[in-house]
This record gives C-alpha cells, sequence and structure tokens, in this order.
DNA sequence: TGTACATCAGTGAACGCGCGTTCACTGATGTAC
DNA sequence: TGTACATCAGTGAACGCGCGTTCACTGATGTAC
C-alpha cells in the first residue's frame, strides 16, 4: 500500500541505516537486499523504488554513512583513544566505515570509489585540524600517516583470532603514535 | 584420467598458487571454485579431491600465502620503499597478502584467522628484526606501528579513485614512518 | 469542508542465474605376479 | 623385464540453493472538484 511522503522519506533513511549497520558488520557481498529491507521493517520486492540496484545502495549507502561521520573532530588524544580500543574493535557494525569498508570497497563501482575518496579527504581535514600543534605541510603529513596506522591497527586487530595480540597491536600503535606527534616538528 | 603422484602434488600446489592471486585480487567470496580451478588448468569437478570445502581452501591458502612470504627481511628502508609504492598499490594479485586479505578474514572461518594471526606475528617478528636500532620493547613498538601504517596507507591507497591523493597517501605515510624511526630511542 | 478517484509505495510470488557441491564415469598409473 | 588389473585423480553433467531483480497486485494517499 502507498504511503505517506514522510514516511516513504523515512523508510529510505531506515534503509540506508541499515545497509550502514550490515555492510559494516558483515561486508557488501555477504549481505542481501532482502536482508537489508528486513532490518529496515520492509520487505525486498519494494527495494527498487528507492534505488535502481544493490550497486546503487552501495555508493548511497557509502557516501551517507561517511557524509555523517566526524570522527577525528575534537581532541586527538581522546578520539586515538577510543579509535585503538578493544570496544571500537569488537564493535564493527557501529564502528568507524573506513576501517570496516575501506578494503572492500577495491571491488565495487566507480561511484563507491568517488564516495570513499570525498570520504578519506574529509577524515584527512579533520585529522590535520585536530593536530593543531604542528605547521602546515608536517601536519598534513602527520594526519595521513597518523590515519593510515589507525586504519590499520583496527583492520589488522580484527582479522587475527589471538586477543592478548589484538589488544597489543591496538596498544603499541597507540603508543608509537603518540610518540611520534610528540617529536613532530612545531608541536 | 589418473595422473601420477608428483603431477597431483603439483596440480595442489597450481591451485594453492591460482587461488592465492585470485583472492589477492578479487576478495575470497567474488572468486568462484571453478575460476580457481580453471586458472589451475583443470576442472572444477577434481576440485574435491584435494580440499574438503571452499572454506577449506581459503584457510589452506592462507596458510600458503602467509608462510611463503618474507616481506620485511633485509633492509627496512628498501622494503618501505617498495611497499608504499604505487607498483605495489596497483599489483594487488602479487601484492603484500596482509594488505589484499586481512580485511576479509574477519569474515571467514576460525582456520582462515588462526593462519592470519600466525602470518601476523611472524610479519612483526621480521619487522621487528629489520629495526636493528632500536632496543627491546621500543623495537617491537615500532614495527607494530611501521605495520600498521603500511598496510592502513596501501589499504586507503587502493581504496580512492583519485591518483595523485592515492599517490600522496603512499609517499607522506612512508616520510611519516622514516620521521618515526629517525626519533626511536636507540636509532 | 466533503467526496471521488488517480496515483504510487509497498507486497510477495516468480524469474533466471551462478554458486558450492555431488557423482557416475574415464583412463593413466603403478603394483602384484 | 613384461603383463594384467585394481586403484584413483580428473572430467563434466547435474543437484539444490540463495541471490538480484521483476511484476501483477493492493490499498492508503492526496489531489481535483
Amino acid at each position: 500500500m502507498k504511503v505517506s511522503r514522510e514516511q516513504m522519506a523515512q523508510n529510505r533513511r531506515r534503509i540506508l541505516d541499515a545497509a550502514s549497520r550490515l555492510f559494516r558488520a558483515k561486508g557488501f557481498d555477504a549481505v542481501s537486499v532482502a536482508e537489508v529491507m528486513k532490518a529496515a521493517g520492509l520487505t525486498h520486492g519494494g527495494f527498487y523504488g528507492h534505488f535502481s540496484s544493490k550497486d546503487d545502495l552501495v555508493a548511497q549507502t557509502l557516501a551517507h554513512v561517511l557524509a555523517a561521520d566526524t570522527g577525528g573532530e575534537g581532541d586527538l588524544r581522546a578520539y586515538l583513544a577510543a579509535y585503538l580500543s578493544p570496544t571500537h574493535r569488537d564493535n564493527v557494525a557501529d564502528g568507524c566505515p573506513t576501517a570496516g569498508l575501506a578494503a572492500d570497497i577495491r571491488h565495487q563501482t566507480p561511484e563507491a570509489r568517488r564516495a570513499m575518496t570525498q570520504g578519506l579527504r574529509s577524515q584527512i581535514d579533520r585529522v590535520s585540524q585536530a593536530l593543531q600543534g604542528s605547521g602546515g605541510e608536517d601536519r598534513r603529513r602527520a594526519a595521513i600517516g597518523t590515519w593510515a596506522a589507525m586504519v590499520g591497527a583496527v583492520i589488522l586487530a580484527r582479522a587475527i583470532d589471538d586477543p592478548p595480540l589484538s589488544n597489543e597491536i591496538l596498544d603499541e600503535t597507540r603508543a608509537w603514535i603518540d610518540a611520534g606527534l610528540s617529536h613532530a616538528p612545531g608541536s
């Protein structure tokens, strides 16, 4: 049955939110359209009234979740501590979309890659802003190096089955980044 | 038809090598058993004479490719330059299995995670060995932080569609790691 | 404001397809004599 | 060393299943009067 315009807009948002969580938790390919629609409280047939294909959903979900991501604003040390924590590692569905999805994007459409590119630019700028101590070029360099280490550490920590080693990856990467930042020129 | 014992052993190695390249290039789920067997010069029916399931192939391929990986031995600066290069970024099928597969392993069997854990331990040890300048605990910390940044940078560089930004990720991460290593105690 | 009806968001059965896996068969291997 | 034959690695058709996608239908919405 037809629903109101507001209801339809809300349904669309629910689909994107459900997809965002499911994609992060299981990867793009392992999540079916029917699964996303069920999680959004709908049936699978209505999907194509909102999106032209599953690839379209993937690209729009990425743009949606990366645009909503504000991680890195504010205090960098607090962000680092939260990002490189067992809680973030274990909470993939609600965690950083870059750590959860970046590696998977290589196999998606050009539109998905474009969304990721824009998301990465914004993230580098946010981390760079948070590095108020350093100067121009060095600040951008520190932002990129720091972000690469954060994403890499969470991906590695999630890939292994040994909790102590996984915790060590998180802790030592954090200590390594901290040491790098306190030696950075201008800080 | 039956083949000789050596031929069968060679076929098994060819399957693992083909799977190793295809999995890195396309991800575990996007590669079919038939595709692997065809790349190995065989037909798909014979697959189950070598492996009990596709999951078994995934786990054995991981153990195979990670055990064969010696990246990080020798000169660290040369390794860094090669690892964080456009050539490595663009040559996924022959590239580092950790950068290509680590994020995907989260969705695989416990056996695959175990193989990844062992591979990561060895890799940390190799990078740590290559960091001859620093002392004990700091050396391990530097190895973990460096490796996390390397893997993260290559994953990010591969996820985006803007070549200059992708190159910048590689170059700046390398410069950031270099700076961190030259400030490390004991170097 | 009330009513008649065209619109269209959502439903659920159905489709074609590729996947992992199975199995009867083939014919070269390699052992027993 | 030669021969007879049991073994078994590889072949290719077939299976059941879940996927992305389509479509005829439903009934609430919201507009025209």
